[in-house]
DNA sequence: GTACATGCAAACCTTTTGCACAGGG
DNA sequence: CCCTGTGCAAAAGGTTTGCATGTAC
């Protein structure tokens, strides 16, 4: 939970400001919502009014550089942003419900073979994945069209 | 081959234009290389060099409206399209490496015990996927770090 | 005092939209 | 004729950048 603030605090030339300080603890009350980064702006703002949105980009591609965070994209024309943890590098997984647009996170590691097998077919050293499902959630069950 | 271009002719009050067939054209042309919307103009102008980008960009969506194209992003800030095999209707995977930036295609459905998987732990109703595998591609393996 | 950070505004890029015009059914 | 399609230009997002100011070390 503090590896976020330590990681940033002892990366070097980086430093550990109070809108680095605000920007993660808001991904790490959201945890779970994929936020943009207007509504990681917005949230911030309620504490600290000032920050600019700038500011909440250059602190997300900072984040994504030292892997503390996982930029994503879901189709909709704005990126989103996961915390990442330190302990389960990759393997993020989305379940992205046509109908109500709520995206829910899978999080056991379903690909590990999968991996493995495109490795050695392709020749390709693969060091993260991305895999997202499209369909309908409990709540909007059976879609019209198909 | 022909199916799309049939497929839009028949496809109720949408027309076959010019503009339409070149890009279709281009596409078929293309198929592996997950053109950009800037791209696509830019390779259709050499035929019809008045064409439009808005058009590029409307028959596109008409396109994936018709399930023809798969619109693909891979986070560089711009839609990729992918003609879609009628016979295939999903299942796209991408070998995307992080040296060269070339993007592979494979071919296979790797997932189709995992999409019964989440259907049932999540009483999710899947209806495509997407895969992406990050890593390093032949020519450019073992990355530096990691 | 030097190097990193911030806020603001402007710039940028991709994509969408409005509108007048063209053309097929 | 009416409805769909097109080109152009403008608008609309989201994201990046330039610059002057601020602030750690």
């Amino acid at each position: 939970m503090q590896q976020f603030y330590e990681r940033l605090a002892t990366s070097g030339q980086h430093r550990l400001t109070p809108q680095r300080a605000d920007i993660l603890q808001v991904l790490l009350q959201h945890s779970e919502e994929h936020l943009s980064a207007e509504e990681i702006h917005a949230l911030v703002s309620e504490t600290n009014p000032g920050i600019g949105l700038a500011t909440v980009y250059r602190t997300l591609d900072l984040l994504e550089q030292l892997n503390l965070v996982l930029k994503v994209n879901f189709g909709d024309g704005k990126s989103r942003y996961d915390l990442r943890e330190d302990d389960e590098p990759h393997h993020h997984h989305h379940l992205i419900c046509l109908s109500c647009g709520r995206i829910a996170e899978v999080r056991q590691d379903l690909l590990h073979n999968l991996e493995e097998t495109v490795g050695r077919e392709h020749g390709f050293t693969v060091v993260d994945h991305r895999l997202q499902f499209f369909g309908y959630c409990a709540d909007c069950s059976s879609p019209t069209e198909n």
